[in-house]
DNA sequence: TCGGCGCATTTGGTATACCATAGACCACGA
DNA sequence: TCGTGGTCTATGGTATACCAAATGCGCCGA
């Protein structure tokens, strides 16, 4: 008899359980808030998830270097806010690497993917009038997915993916400030046509495009936000 | 009397130093030897740097992040050697991230900025009759910098520094195998000219088809190379 | 001779203790 | 009252000791 038995139990250490924990937190801690506690605390950190400095500290290098933290040598670890620069930034990479990836979802796609994402526009459209936005947030993140994944380059989709957990938040506001999704459904379904053409030119146009338009929303509604974060980080 | 003082003598943390010097000296190791040493141990490295293991495993937390280095519990901590796949897929994000600031040259760069990239690639073709292929290989690089820097959207540039690092040892065996330099000086002309036409369609392709024949060529050449190195990491 | 069990060693993971400095706070004197 | 200096504390940096698992080797029995 050939035994069922969990798969791997225990391979996860402490470094990386407290790693994603705080990973997550940060990701969702509304970080812009005014009085939005941006310090953190090695020992009471420690001591709250019961573990000792050390695993916790190797967890904040590695959040460090991904940019979602800052620590200064006798002063503290502080989480980092992005400035409207950065966040502009970000986009126009991510802007890079989906239009490439969709260049080539015009060329290796099989049609079976093809068919899935427009499925999965569909529905994503049909509920989009009455559906919550949260709801047509995660649509909308999924449809961008797939065609990174698609590409069939994983690279592309990884670097995209550690730009967008940057923009949690931000993608969210402009969801709710601008009248965006009505439009995001058309510019999807025009992007979804030119890779079911094959174009790859076409496709990659679009996305960029696509994307753009995110940046210049967010450049020409959020300068006073960035006053605002800007002020606060000179703390 | 106003005293001259140095500025701030002491701001680097050992954790810092140690990071840099091991990432160089990974970088400029030749890890595709096949009997290279992709071993560290921890122990003997602190011993070596006269250090303790605490910062030293904090640079190594670094480096394993950025795709450097592998830590397995209680095996060891190991070099990563790129697969091909891998180094293609390095490429092709690469090629996405320049072509988007080139895109963004063609719009953004000054003039200036234009004639100083095209004085470098003049001096370098100039050059690149007699002199030796590191000359070259360093000049080539400095143009694609260049590019980068004049997009204006210094994430671009940041993110596609951090791929090239993995490809040190890939761009120069390009150069050596392949008549590329003079094909190279060609289309850099090209892509100046695009440039200085600020043609963002124009130069945006230009730059993107220049690498992706990086591309194509390390894909129909090194295909040995890789079967040698999967079996290499098999062990 | 061969195979398996188990201990010793290696090695990364974790805990703890100590160090050094930046910043706050206080006391003292002009 | 003000400011100057010292001291105390908070906090990240570093060193050291110990832990646990994976591996290799050798003893022992069949």
């Amino acid at each position: 008899m050939v035994m069922k038995l969990s798969p791997i139990p225990t391979n996860q250490t402490l470094k990386d359980q407290i790693y994603g924990m705080l990973r997550t937190a940060i990701i969702e801690m509304n970080i812009y808030d005014e009085g939005a506690d941006l310090r953190l605390d090695e020992r009471t950190l420690s001591e709250q998830l019961g573990i000792s400095r050390t695993p916790l500290r190797e967890a904040l290098t590695r959040l460090e270097q991904e940019g979602f933290l800052e620590v200064r040598a006798r002063k503290g670890v502080f989480v980092l806010r992005k400035t409207l620069d950065e966040i502009l930034d970000m986009i126009i990479a991510w802007a890079a690497l989906e239009s490439m990836a969709a260049r080539m979802s015009a060329v290796n796609a099989t049609d079976g993917e093809i068919a899935a994402l427009r499925r999965h526009a569909m529905g994503n459209s049909a509920s989009s009038a009455g559906a919550d936005l949260g709801e047509y947030s995660d649509a909308n993140i999924r449809f961008h997915q797939m065609i990174l994944e698609m590409g069939g380059c994983k690279l592309l989709k990884d670097m995209a993916e550690s730009l967008f957990v940057h923009m949690y938040a931000v993608r969210r506001r402009a969801l709710e400030e601008n009248d965006r999704a009505a439009n995001s459904v058309v510019d999807h379904m025009e992007i979804i046509e030119a890779i079911e053409a094959r174009s790859p030119e076409l496709a990659s146009r679009l996305v960029r495009e696509h994307t753009m338009r995110l940046h210049d929303h967010v450049r020409t509604v959020w300068s006073r936000m960035d006053a605002r974060a800007e002020g606060a980080l000179k703390n």
